[in-house]
RNA sequence: GCGGCUAUGGUGUAAUGGCAGCACUGAUGGUUGUGGACCAUCCAGUAGCAGUUCGAAACUGCUUAGCCGCCCCA
């Protein structure tokens, strides 16, 4: 007989095991709920686009476009493609669902898979999950301030502190044209010199040759004309007011006039948010939050001329960054209470207690098996139960269990009926979702009860 | 996508080209029983495919995957 074959994840995908799939669920749950509570409610979009999606949308030049996408194909029917960031994907759903007409600004929240064809590295996965925000019809500096406020405070709701922002802002439209030729111009004269990767960005964008890390370049790059020569007073005037907002906001920010995006469709501001641990910054930067505005995307995509500015997190790297910090992003998946008999084939009968408490709120396993009681507890134990409820022995006879705390070595015969509360007392419920809201009472309110607003300077006082 | 390093039970490790061993984990049992200990027994491995060799976990080639660097990015 031959071997049985063996399998492997694909490369760059992870399973996520118990734990780990665990803490992803509460880092989105914490995510999520901080989007909703700045009104910007969740958009799901399919993990296959249209591959002109993103060859419109990120720009045929990039790197994503040029050599990171999966291609999917059905019975040899291709064009299809591996959803490799969001923004192009929910301009696609925002355009094609008329959601453009609706009032603005029009604000969606994300949560999604991504896939890149890249070579796996430290917190790089082809596989990947990114939160991010966009929102549309918001031409005012605000809106990028808020993003970024966004981010700001997620980081420190979850206490990631390892990090630095840096913006910066790349013009818009015309702009970005003038200051592209001024660079084409200026990076033609001395193409010789320049590395190889940047020759050919010459041609293609070149913008990106100021992102390039060849000493050779940087050279070059220290005499190229400066973003700000050619930036119009319109987009000044809006950075000035992106640094003011967050600025006021006790923001701490970098402006590093080389910052430049991957994407081709970012317009004036853009932003990172970048690891500062010395452990994530051996192979330069990695980015934990990326964003920036893109007004003409909209328009390029086949939509009415709508502005939109956007952010997308790393939900991977900040895990990992988290953990590195040491913080601990979700309990142990485990059953708290363990129900265990000592009769044989009473299934049923252990259901019956299970089911109560799982009713009720707590987290309960039961123990199948007919092994000795002294099994079953060692069994419960391993599994990291706190609580066994045991039924089926001398004492628990007649309509009463054992309640039995496993750390204390305690135990209390209690009533069948009894069991919820006796349990309640050594092990917290757990939290229900529940598919409606709770009705509300309208005298609950309390306006004004929160607190006074945080105390915000402002300069021009 | 390019280059370097690496791959031994579920985990961590040993074996100079000559019997794949140890520890942890897991399973079963230690007289119808109250537990993580202890004792006994057991399951389980050279990533895959070829090649060199009397003989390969070890040497060679290819494949796959991981780590690191490049590229790029969240």
């Amino acid at each position: 007989m031959p071997p049985m074959p063996t399998y492997q994840r694909p490369r760059g995908t992870r399973d996520l095991l118990p734990d780990e799939a665990a803490a992803m669920d509460a880092l989105q749950a914490v995510v999520q709920a901080r989007a909703l509570r700045y009104g910007y409610p969740r958009i799901s979009t399919p993990i296959i686009e249209n591959r002109e999606v993103f060859v419109k949308g990120v720009g045929e030049g990039s790197d994503i476009v040029g050599y990171e996408m999966y291609e999917v194909g059905q019975r040899g029917e291709g064009g299809l493609t591996l959803r490799p960031e969001g923004t192009a994907a929910v301009v696609r759903a925002l355009l094609e669902n008329g959601l453009h007409k609706s009032p603005q600004p029009i604000r969606f929240f994300y949560w999604e898979p991504m896939f890149r064809g890249q070579r796996p590295q430290l917190m790089r996965f082809r596989q990947f999950w990114q939160w991010g925000l966009e929102c549309f019809g918001a031409p005012e500096a605000a809106a990028d301030v808020e993003i970024i406020d966004f981010a700001n405070g997620l980081f420190a709701e979850v206490g990631f502190t390892a990090f630095e922002l840096e913006i910066n802002t790349i013009g818009d439209e015309p702009c970005q044209a003038k200051l592209k030729t001024a660079l084409g111009e200026y990076f033609a004269k001395h193409r010789d010199a320049l590395s190889a990767q940047s020759q050919r960005r010459v041609d293609t964008n070149a913008l990106r040759v100021l992102d390039s890390k060849e000493p050779q370049d940087r050279e070059i790059i220290a005499g190229a004309p400066k973003l700000t020569d050619v930036l119009c007073d319109e987009d000044k005037k809006h950075f000035a007011e992106v640094q003011d907002g967050l600025t006021r906001l006790g923001i701490a920010y970098k402006v590093v006039d080389t910052l430049v995006r991957g994407l081709d469709y970012y317009t004036r501001t853009v932003s990172e948010f970048v690891l500062t641990d010395p452990e994530y910054r051996k192979g330069g930067d990695i980015a934990v939050a990326a964003g920036g505005r893109y007004d003409g995307l909209v328009r390029r995509m086949g939509g009415p001329d709508l502005t939109g500015t956007g952010i997308a997190g790393g939900v991977d790297v900040l895990y990992y960054a988290l953990k590195q910090q040491g913080v601990t992003v979700a309990r142990e998946p485990r059953a708290d209470v363990y129900v265990v008999s000592g009769q044989p084939d009473d299934f049923a009968d252990r259901t019956q207690i299970a089911n109560p408490l799982r009713e009720a709120g707590f987290t309960v396993a039961i123990d199948y098996s007919a092994r000795p009681l002294e099994r079953q507890l060692e069994s419960a134990i391993k599994h990291g139960a706190r609580i066994a409820v045991i039924r089926g022995t001398a004492e628990a006879a007649g309509g009463n269990v054992i309640v039995r705390d496993l750390g204390k070595k305690e135990q209390r015969v209690t009533r069948l009926a009894a069991v919820v509360t006796e349990v309640g007392r050594h092990v917290p419920k757990r939290p229900r979702p529940t598919l409606l809201k709770p009705p509300t009472n309208p005298d609950d309110h309390e306006p004004g009860a929160a607190g006074e607003a945080p105390f915000l300077t402002d300069p021009r006082d």
